[in-house]
DNA sequence: ATAAACTTTCAGAAAGTTTTGAAAGTTCGG
DNA sequence: CCGAACTTTCAAAACTTTCTGAAAGTTTAT
């Protein structure tokens, strides 16, 4: 297979695989662009490689550089910007799982607060149903998330420990 | 907080954390309404929880039987259908990562395999950055989709324990 | 075999999301 | 301060996904 065949394929994949995460097709399609070119690139590269728009290509860089997952490149003498992604597939899940933990776990954490302290008899069963269901969730999200938050604090090489401590 | 507000709350809440994550939001809803109910529901009763069409809790009633989320319950003597949801969070998580596996993991990997034979000289830059980047994302992946079958396969018990040993 | 009680399907409508592109805004050298 | 080179914005259009509800299908009791 040549390489730009190869290159459009695994673009393609990862802009699918973006979209069953609630990542938008294109933000994954611009990460995965930068992600496997050698050198920085310009908007208007991007716009021509994945053949979006201006400010389309403008949006999902932006969006891409609040997660961390991309950064600008100033070149002296040249006005353009160049983008260029964090190549460590380490650090990208890590930046991910942080991002998603703060826009959706955090948000979750705070309505099963509120939420639990439903009034009225415990012993009635729809309230113990409800009850008991939040106290778990909760006991399980709040376990998951401290590992998450154990992990994208922790460096590289301990994630990878754990990892293989996990995998025996 | 009263029990009705509350629980349409946390219905809400979790069909937002379900558009997020690639769920779509009524499924979310339903699979929240028979969470916390104590008793087993009818179509009719979800529709009217939860102010959907016939059509629309049959299909979504459908699709989390098939993720194994939700069973159905048959009375003797009753013609109607009844629907309750998995209880254990744990086996909750547990049977979605293992559908999403399925059909989100299981498709990349078999892209990776076939994009990474790219012809042409390893010591082309635009080649190297892909073949090196496209292994390091196999790499990754494969280690993280070996402790997530793990975690699968596993026990209760055991996935509770490594949970603890990550967090130390 | 029929009818009642249910469940499933599916085409079109509605809702939600993403994209475009032109216009407005910004920055910098001279 | 001007104009060229760029970046950003945003309303409207295109596209995608989800939902409705009526019709078709299925099952069971008699």
């Amino acid at each position: 297979m040549k390489l730009t065949e190869s290159r459009e394929k695994f673009i393609n994949a990862w802009g699918t695989l973006g979209t069953s995460w609630g990542i938008n097709r294109t933000m994954a399609q611009v990460h995965a662009l930068l992600l496997i070119s050698a050198d920085a690139l310009t908007t208007e590269e991007i716009m021509e490689e994945l053949n979006i728009s201006r400010g389309n290509t403008n949006m999902n860089v932006r969006t891409l550089i609040d997660w961390g997952l991309v950064q600008k490149e100033l070149r002296a003498g040249e006005r353009k910007e160049y983008f260029v992604a964090e190549k460590d597939i380490y650090k990208v899940f890590k930046q991910i799982a942080k991002e998603r933990r703060k826009r959706e776990l955090e948000p979750i954490f705070k309505v099963l607060d509120e939420v639990k302290k439903v009034d009225g008899d415990k012993r009635d069963k729809n309230i113990k149903a409800f009850v008991d269901t939040i106290e778990q969730i909760e006991r399980f999200t709040t376990k998951a998330d401290r590992t998450l938050e154990t992990l994208i604090k922790a460096d590289e090489n301990w994630l990878m420990g754990s990892f293989m401590k996990l995998m025996k």
